[in-house]
RNA sequence: GCGAGUAUGGCGGAAUUGGCAGACGCGCUAGACUUAGGAUCUAGUGUCCCAGACGUGCAGGUUCAACUCCUGUUACUCGCACCA
């Protein structure tokens, strides 16, 4: 038989027997692993895919063999933009076109021969699936969660949707490229930032990699300091927000967000109006990107007929409108301390504004002395600072602090980089929002009863043109019956992002076919949580975030066993082409995986991608190692040829066959898998080096190699007459075999090597010092030297220190 | 600009705790078997001024001993965007 063949078979005899079918009754302790479920899209299988799912499937078959009841579930994220952009330009619902991508997703994994507990797949297009993500939408709202607000947003001309501060990243749309522009438009929003500290606290409850952990940590962007009132001239106040309050003398002017609702309030009493409007009118064409890009000039200009009272002198002081200050972060007004904060500086400059030095540290005519560097001068004391000058930078904060408290304008407050969710997209292919307008009752929630609220057929995809979903075409569907008073209303026809969908689908995986609940106590409580979930690096911010905000919410309201569902999350690196870019159909780097299993077999496939580099990090595609994966496997194949007639093990392999076992073990569970690879070979070689093996030889490393490549190490096994590896058990070592009794250790002469000897384990200090010196290109580097000292560090090495 | 990560032979990479740098594989060189070799086997393969010296991006430091720890620095990758 061929390798195709052999794969075939095997496939076919895992899907006959459910072989990986998990079920809660099952004995052993459960174990989570998940990936990320893919976007099933029109290219296909990207061996990217390929490097997670096998190095997850190899800990899966592994822990499976060694007594735990794993899940290791699949399933499909498919709401999103690419299947609708497909539907609109070839007229056919993007379910067809979502269905067929699944269909060859799902063959290419079972050709790759990974070993998912298929009977729980599901897509979250599915009604079954996205009622619930609806239902947990109601209790959102139900809970004060969800709720309608107007605000500036990034709207995309071309895909006429909204986009989230993270989808629009780089100030171009992420799906389509086209410039953002800022429009007002209304948009459900979830109350994600009511949470930002219990998600920065809920870090403590898992075991994300560091990297990860840092990586939500920024996004929540903690940031403690003041909020401080500032009153107008001829009456109002405004708040600012600062976490330099010590440079609070240091204020000439103020910056207000050109985009925010200060402004607008502000609006009648300002003389400029014509130049102000102007200005606003040019920041609202700016994307967020041009707004914060550096060196390109600080823009604004004076509001004038405004002026701010300085909290503490009285003095009078300059209002400015400057696009750098964000409405949506803080208050959207700062302080502007020139003289120690650079973006100030290049302001004040710009709009020939006073400078004043409030803290002694460095040189301010060129520019600012910032936090960063006065923090670092012990010797930094206030200067025109009243009563505070004199006062070291730490105790002028406190006092400062004390003061504006005191007077009763000034608080601490913790300030988050993290805002509300944007919830709505103006899309067709996402899971519509259970909403009902009533011109009587206002927002209304359908009833749960009557959900799910299906997605019902249009003749065209496309957004209207002011902008609202296709949905809003549909007069039959837009019109229906308030739940409440039974008038007639209208339906909601926005739709939720596709991180929806994806923020709870591994709590389903635990109970898919559940029509009561979107998943039952019992069933999560069995499961636990996820133990151990690996993605890609670029959704170990937005993605865990969300999920984690909608777990601790369900958590909150009593749905989950946890307020972390997951425990440790990992990410592995890119496969890049063999020109070490990232593959792209217009690089022409791409490599199809079809092609590979074809010529040169899944398993083949297989460990190359765990053979490749650290499971970490981007690693080139090399066919020609491909190829020596290929022919290790062939020699594993010779191998059997060698096996003689003795039964057990040969004994001048144990210590070996041991040792190999517990790296097997120590890598899979720490993504070594490249140097489990090596360690085979290594294995395999010393079979190679001997004139005979037994079956149990060869039986132990068909075991050890069979996680990573499961359909020829099962046939190999069949054909000495064993019972299949995957419904046996995995080898126990014997830690005392794997402890050499003797080793070659290496003497070294002033740090450097210059022999080596022959140590056993009883060896004492100073017999092994004996032998050092004995060892005869020592001696030759100890002639005529005075031995200072003699460092034995027991089974690793000597050093002996001469003058 | 901020945050994180990475840097080791011709190439991918290894070194789990500060203890023989280059495991394992690729590629390459020579040879064997061959009509043939993209098969298999054997030997070799960091560099150099080769009894030795040098060598893990660069410059320092700590240590008996540094790829590993510390300080500074450069380049690249990723994330964020003037975060007040």
């Amino acid at each position: 038989m061929n390798h195709i063949e052999i794969e075939k078979k095997w496939q076919t005899y895992w899907d006959k027997h459910k072989s990986f079918k998990v079920n809660e009754k099952d004995g052993g302790k459960p174990y989570y692993i998940l990936v990320e479920f893919p976007y099933p899209s029109g290219a296909g299988l990207h061996v990217g895919h390929v490097r997670s799912y096998t190095a997850q499937d190899a800990m899966a078959r592994m822990m499976r063999m060694q007594g735990y009841n794993v899940l290791y579930p699949m399933g499909w994220d498919a709401f999103g933009a690419p299947a609708e952009q497909y539907a609109i330009k070839n007229h056919i619902h993007p379910k067809e076109a979502v269905a067929k991508n699944i269909k060859t997703f799902k063959k290419q994994m079972k050709s790759l021969g990974f070993s998912f507990d298929w009977a729980r797949e599901f897509s979250t297009t599915d009604p079954e699936y996205y009622r619930w993500t609806q239902w947990q939408f109601l209790q959102f709202y139900k809970h004060g969660m969800a709720y309608k607000d107007t605000i500036p947003v990034n709207w995309c001309p071309v895909c006429k949707s909204v986009l989230s501060n993270e989808d629009a990243a780089g100030g171009v749309c992420e799906r389509c490229g086209s410039p953002v522009e800022q429009k007002e438009k209304s948009q459900w929003m979830l109350r994600m930032s009511d949470y930002s500290e219990d998600l920065l606290k809920g870090l403590d409850d898992t075991n994300f990699a560091d990297r990860v952990k840092l990586g939500q940590i920024n996004w929540i962007g903690k940031s403690e300091g003041v909020e401080v009132d500032i009153k107008i001239v001829g009456g109002g106040t405004f708040q600012i927000f600062t976490t330099c309050i010590e440079t609070l003398y240091g204020i000439t002017f103020f910056v207000i967000a050109p985009d925010g609702k200060l402004i607008k309030e502000l609006m009648p009493r300002v003389e400029n109006k014509e130049e102000v409007e102007q200005y606003i009118k040019e920041t609202s064409m700016k994307s967020s990107m041009d707004r914060t890009e550096l060196n390109k000039g600080k823009t604004g200009v004076e509001v004038k007929g405004i002026k701010a009272i300085h909290p503490i002198s009285g003095k009078e002081v300059p209002v400015y409108l400057g696009d750098f200050v964000l409405g949506d972060y803080g208050t959207g007004a700062v302080m502007a301390v020139p003289a120690h904060d650079q973006r100030d500086f290049e302001y004040a400059e710009e709009h020939h504004l006073e400078i004043i030095r409030v803290i002694t540290t460095g040189d301010i005519s060129k520019k600012a002395v910032e936090k960063q560097e006065y923090l670092e001068d012990e010797d930094a004391k206030l200067v025109n600072s009243e009563e505070f000058s004199g006062m070291s930078v730490k105790e002028a904060k406190e006092k400062i602090t004390e003061k504006l408290e005191k007077m009763g304008i000034g608080r601490r407050v913790h300030n988050y980089k993290m805002r509300d969710w944007i919830f709505s997209r103006q899309r067709f292919w996402g899971e519509p929002i259970p909403m009902i307008h009533c011109p009587k009752c206002g927002w209304v929630p359908m009833n749960e009863e009557d959900l799910p609220l299906l997605l019902p057929d249009v003749a065209e995809y496309e957004p209207t043109e002011d902008g609202e979903s296709p949905l809003a075409n549909i007069a039959d569907w837009v019109k229906c019956k308030c739940p409440k008073c039974g008038g007639d209303a209208k339906r909601e026809t926005d739709t939720m992002p596709n991180w929806a969908g994806s923020s709870w689908y591994f709590l389903r995986f635990m109970d898919p076919h559940n029509d009561q609940q979107f998943a039952s106590m019992d069933k999560m409580n069995y499961w636990n949580r996820v133990d151990w979930y690996n993605g890609g690096m670029e959704h170990t911010a937005r993605h865990l975030l969300y999920a984690r905000f909608w777990v601790q919410f369900l958590y909150n309201i009593g749905l989950v066993p946890h307020k972390e569902m997951i425990w440790t999350r990992v990410s592995h690196g890119m496969v890049l082409g063999s020109d070490n870019q990232k593959m792209s159909k217009s690089k022409g780097n791409v490599i199809n995986p079809d092609d590979i299993i074809k010529e040169f077999g899944a398993d083949t496939l297989r460990v190359y991608e765990m053979f490749m580099g650290d499971y970490q990090m981007d690693a080139p595609w090399s066919t020609d190692s491909l190829r020596g994966c290929r022919r290790f496997l062939d020699k594993v194949i010779r191998l059997k040829d060698k096996i003689n007639d003795l039964s057990g093990y040969t004994t001048s392999l144990e210590s070996l066959q041991n040792k190999t076992i517990k790296k097997i073990e120590y890598d899979i569970t720490h993504m070594g898998y490249n140097t489990a690879i090596s360690s085979l070979m290594i294995l395999a070689n010393a079979y190679d080096d001997l004139d005979s093996i037994t079956k149990d030889d060869y039986h132990l490393l068909l075991v050890l190699l069979n996680p990573m490549a499961p359909h020829i190490t099962e046939e190999l096994n069949e054909m000495i007459g064993y019972s299949p590896i995957c419904e046996g058990t995995w080898p126990e070592y014997d830690e005392e075999k794997t402890i050499e009794t003797t080793k070659e250790i290496a003497v070294q002469v002033n740090g450097k090597v210059r022999g080596t000897i022959e140590i056993s384990l009883d060896d004492d200090d100073q017999m092994i010092q004996e032998k050092a010196m004995e060892c005869e290109n020592v001696m030759k580097h100890l002639e005529g030297k005075e031995v200072v000292k003699v460092i034995v560090i027991k089974g690793k090495i000597v050093n002996i220190v001469v003058k």
